[in-house]
DNA sequence: TCAAAAAGTTAGCCGCTCCTAAATTTGGTG
DNA sequence: CACCAAATTTAGGAGCGGCTAACTTTTTGA
């Protein structure tokens, strides 16, 4: 599927933008908007309206609203019955404030003790309230980690991030094993179970047997072999592992953010 | 003049408020006039409308508009044209900022390695933001600091603090000595600068010699002796010391008697 | 003492972000 | 192909927090 064009005729177009040095100062929901559009839109090609209300938990009409003013401001395109997209800088606004989400989720788990259900809701007050300084002390203090607690990777100050398509632990066949890289940081209960399954970012994971029909999914994690449910399992990013023998192959595939390596287009995308 | 009696007739009453579980979350505006009015009240006894506009950068106009719903919220008392004073209610909500703003100084000073001129606008701004976890979880990894890093005392969950009145470093008389105590942490240059003198809470400071009207000061904090106007001086707050060698036993009357007999907590300092 | 200045309030308005209710458009499907 | 359901937008409005301009009250000082 093509929605990726869907929604502007140069949708491939480079901002040539020269360093915009003081981004104008964002309002606390708008922040919410561009960060709920980015993640919509990289999962969907376009972010539906309907889909951008339930993420923020408002009136699809109010979203409609939203997106209009934002669309003259230039973050984004909105094709009216057709869905939005972001423009480079609307992308650029919402990579920022995903990086400092994903900072504060690294520095409150590991500096101050947090256990990782509950850093999200805290992060997501707070990205809009600290400085710059204040995500770059945090980082540094951290030794500028590339990914959060939940295994998402943190795009760098210049707006890249590497967020690459991961097979889910309900694709793994029976048989072989993976190792574990990221979850969805928004569901408390279900990061607290996995966590007393060990199921978290780095952990092997081996798929022990699957019932039919979608059944549930026998695993082996370390010493246990805890039975899931599909639905659980969809949700659980992995990365296929040189199976106890054979396949080398890809060992740089980490989740870690790429260095800036190209020269020339600075994109900020994350396709 | 008794400010202080001036709005409500029972204007001493302690709060003995049971438990106020949860607080029915404070907008950011709002918890930052309580803030203003508390600070201000502890000053002059009562809030002006314009010093209220002043401290917060709005309109005198838009006080009143606020303060009328607060009054109906039950957080303050407004006397129009005579000013407004924080019911035990909003003296609570007020203290709860301040609380946080100042383990927040604190954490960013301490842990993050803030110069003591930066923190107080980020602290500003986390103040709202922050969870109550996060504020007990920092104040915890400090070690429970009863001062922030510009010596205000922190108000304990309970909405207890010690704020008495101190001398300024401008009633110093020549030839005492004292301990630096506090400094207002809104003044970045002034902070740098006495960073630079080293003329931070706890420092030994000694009133060398006092120029005629209201002239230049000379201090020796360390082996330097540096020179600064009154003006300044009168900002930094000092606690007399049991002075080493000279001058005598002198220490209870010895001039402005500040009153130190009540029991009571806040009370004014002059301006 | 009393008029002018200062301080405070009222009136009326604006922008932001949200809402509900009523159109309107889109995408199936019988 | 026409009609229905779902998705979306428009219309109209509310509350908050801010503003300016005009008016009222208090304070000040000649």
């Amino acid at each position: 599927m093509n929605a990726r064009d869907a929604l502007s005729p140069d949708a491939g177009s480079t901002d040539a933008s020269p360093p915009d040095v003081s981004p104008p100062a964002l309002t606390e929901p708008v922040e919410d908007y561009l960060k709920a559009i980015y993640e919509l839109e990289s999962r969907f090609g376009v972010a539906a309206t309907s889909d951008v209300a339930s993420a923020l938990d408002v009136a699809p009409a109010s979203v409609t609203g939203m997106v209009r003013r934002l669309a003259t401001q230039g973050y984004l395109d909105h094709v009216p019955y057709r869905g939005v997209q972001l423009t480079p800088r609307g992308r650029q606004a919402a990579l920022r404030t995903i990086r400092r989400h994903r900072i504060l989720e690294s520095y409150l788990t590991r500096v101050l003790g947090y256990p990782w259900d509950r850093v999200h809701d805290e992060a997501e007050r707070l990205e809009h309230a600290a400085s710059d300084d204040l995500i770059e002390r945090m980082a540094a203090a951290l030794g500028h980690p590339t990914a959060d607690p939940h295994g998402a990777p943190i795009p760098t100050v210049d707006g890249i991030v590497d967020e690459q398509p991961h097979r889910t632990l309900a694709e793994l066949p029976v048989g072989e094993t993976a190792r574990m890289l990221r979850v969805s940081d928004k569901n408390p209960s279900l990061l607290r179970y996995l966590a007393e399954i060990a199921l978290q970012p780095g952990a092997e994971v081996t798929m022990v047997s699957r019932a039919p029909f979608d059944g549930p999914l026998t695993l082996r994690i370390g010493k246990n072999e805890p039975v899931v449910g599909p639905n659980l399992a969809a949700q659980v990013l992995v990365e296929a592992m040189p199976s106890t023998g054979p396949r080398p192959a890809d060992a740089s595939g980490s989740h870690t953010a790429a260095a800036a390596a190209k020269p020339k287009s600075r994109k900020s995308t994350a396709r």
